[in-house]
DNA sequence: TTTTATACTGTATAAATATATAGTATTTTT
DNA sequence: AAAAATACTATATATTTATACAGTATAAAA
């Protein structure tokens, strides 16, 4: 990490102050009252100067939009949240993650490495709703008939998986919904990861 | 805690979404841009009920100035895992703690008290199947359609249960299986507690 | 039955806020 | 020695944002 400046730290430490104890960012204004500038320039340009520096992210055009980064990683057994993402994204880049949670590692029979939030219908007929969090323990390794979350060409998928040679099988659990046949050999697609368990909050 | 409606709960859960994913929490806009309202006015008179309900306080004439009560410091509670226990023994007995397991307090929408292991197939067309563990917040406060854990004379059940006078409807998610009635002139009948969630590990 | 709470749409606006621009001065790096 | 970064004051403004007010409709509670 590149060094801080004595005044860059100060800026820095308001916006920590700030998080925990209102729980939201500061504005520019409010750094400046709390740290005695008179022009709200004066935190504009430090907070430029640490976003420069990586320290913190600024989003434009949104109130209060200072985050800092590198956020260590809070507490142990920390599990991410993600959606469906679209494809060509990597599924567990920080901008998909939706929030953690902490679960007990040991809860699973595997090691999870992420929850996937259920997006449709697809699986209903087998208890799994949607906005379930599926727990995905990441592998290739998959037993015909094992849930996985699958990304093709086009899309990323949770079904069941079903392998003969070149031919994947991908089958949901609900009549209304038609199997996904890939011919290997024509079309790419890759596990991500298998479904180890669920969690629903009601 | 006073219950949230369903309606409140998305909102809730988009706020801490917004924290998770941002950093600050979002704005009355935001709000409505992901739940789908066209009116800012939907979004703020959601956060005033939660406020009132002492959810979370809303800094007056700030942006985003929107933090989350009681925010449980995040330390793992453990909580204890109960199989459906014969009638007469209390539920929450050492003796019926089958084991314990570690999952963030504020993962469901209200406080975890135990996990349920579910026995038999009668709530199996609303998703939730034997041995899946069912989170139970304490509590004899329930709204008609509520999942929960009531207490007969003879047995201990997890069912959707009605009220309607003396008259205890309690319904399962199974058409093979018969609503239980309990006229309460006659017999007793105690709410354990709600369904707040569910785990299930494949 | 009346009131209260829930659940919104729609419009409006004062206030909050980010952010650009113009300066000055000092320190650090190249 | 020149350029770049630091560290500000001062002013201005477009945009964001909270928040009030006026409605409509339904469900729940008193």
């Amino acid at each position: 990490m590149k060094n801080l400046t004595a005044q860059q730290s100060k800026v820095l430490n308001c916006i920590e102050e700030s998080i925990n104890k209102t729980g939201f960012p500061p504005t520019r204004a409010e750094i400046c009252q709390k740290l005695g500038f008179k022009s709200p320039n004066a935190a504009e340009s430090h907070l430029r100067a640490l976003e420069k520096k990586d320290i913190i992210s600024i989003a434009g055009g949104s109130s209060r939009g200072i985050s800092i980064k590198n956020k260590k990683s809070s507490l142990d057994g920390s599990v991410p949240v993600i959606g469906l993402v679209a494809a060509g994204s990597a599924t567990l880049a920080s901008e998909n993650i939706e929030r953690k949670i902490n679960v007990d590692p040991s809860l699973f029979s595997r090691n999870v490495d992420y929850f996937l939030k259920v997006k449709g219908l697809s699986m209903i007929e087998d208890g799994i709703y949607e906005d379930d969090l599926v727990a995905i323990h990441k592998t290739n390794d998959f037993k015909n008939g094992d849930l996985a979350v699958v990304r093709t060409e086009d899309d990323v998928t949770l079904k069941y998986i079903f392998k003969e040679n070149h031919k994947l099988l991908l089958k949901p659990a609900n009549k209304d919904f038609d199997p996904i046949h890939i011919d290997l050999r024509n079309e790419s697609a890759e596990v991500e990861g298998i479904g180890v368990g669920l969690i629903r909050k009601n």
